[in-house]
DNA sequence: ACCGTACTACGAGATTCATCGAAATACGAT
DNA sequence: ATCGTATTTCGATGAATCTCGTAGTACGGT
């Protein structure tokens, strides 16, 4: 299950990071989208974000490198899932809090 | 209790600017000390941040203008204090998620 | 082998933003 | 009134970043 690539480990997250990753709205809007699913998402597929997919490469690479997300290749598309268990152990309650913002 | 300086309502609090809000570290820091305290605190006098007074200046009025924390003149001093009931009636645990990050 | 799809890498342009110093304002104390 | 402290406003500067198009890579299907 090793990852093509590069994610941090947990402990290597940092809530400044996580935090700058998620004050955009495009990524806040992918991050809504991925907790409403289990297996994760091709974003470039399944999301239709109005943006060119250079762009969306750069979104979904800050998400992964903050540690947001898990971004596994999946023939040619890259399967980006939540990674809800980190983030919810190093941060208790964030992302619900986020998730719960109202629209 | 009407503020002199303006304040977003809670209705009108976003949290996209929230979030951005709290992606500096400055920003962050300020957070974290005026959670420490009911009373809150005059950033200007209490916290020693490296930083030069207008920067300082633009890094609260980012906090206040998001809705992060309230500014109420003291004298010629300007008290901060977290909106931690707002925050976390808008957002149930991303204040506490956040401070529970590890240094 | 070829094609189409999904994505990435590499600049480049435009905007935002963090930072500062200097000047100005507000208030309390003398 | 004057002074000192705390803060704000303004303008400038440099860095970060959001955006894109183009070109390139990777993979599955025909």
């Amino acid at each position: 299950m090793t990852a093509v690539l590069p994610h941090p480990e947990r402990d290597e997250i940092r809530i400044e990071a996580v935090l700058h990753a998620l004050a955009d709205p495009v990524r806040l809007h992918i991050v809504r989208e991925l907790a409403r699913t289990e297996e994760g998402l091709s974003c470039g597929v399944q999301l239709d974000l109005g943006i060119s997919a250079s762009t969306l490469t750069h979104h979904v690479r800050t998400l992964r490198e903050a540690g947001v997300v898990r971004v596994q290749p999946r023939g040619t598309a890259r399967i980006s899932t939540l990674r809800r268990e980190d983030l919810d152990t190093l941060y208790p309650g964030l992302l619900n809090g986020i998730l719960a913002a109202p629209r």
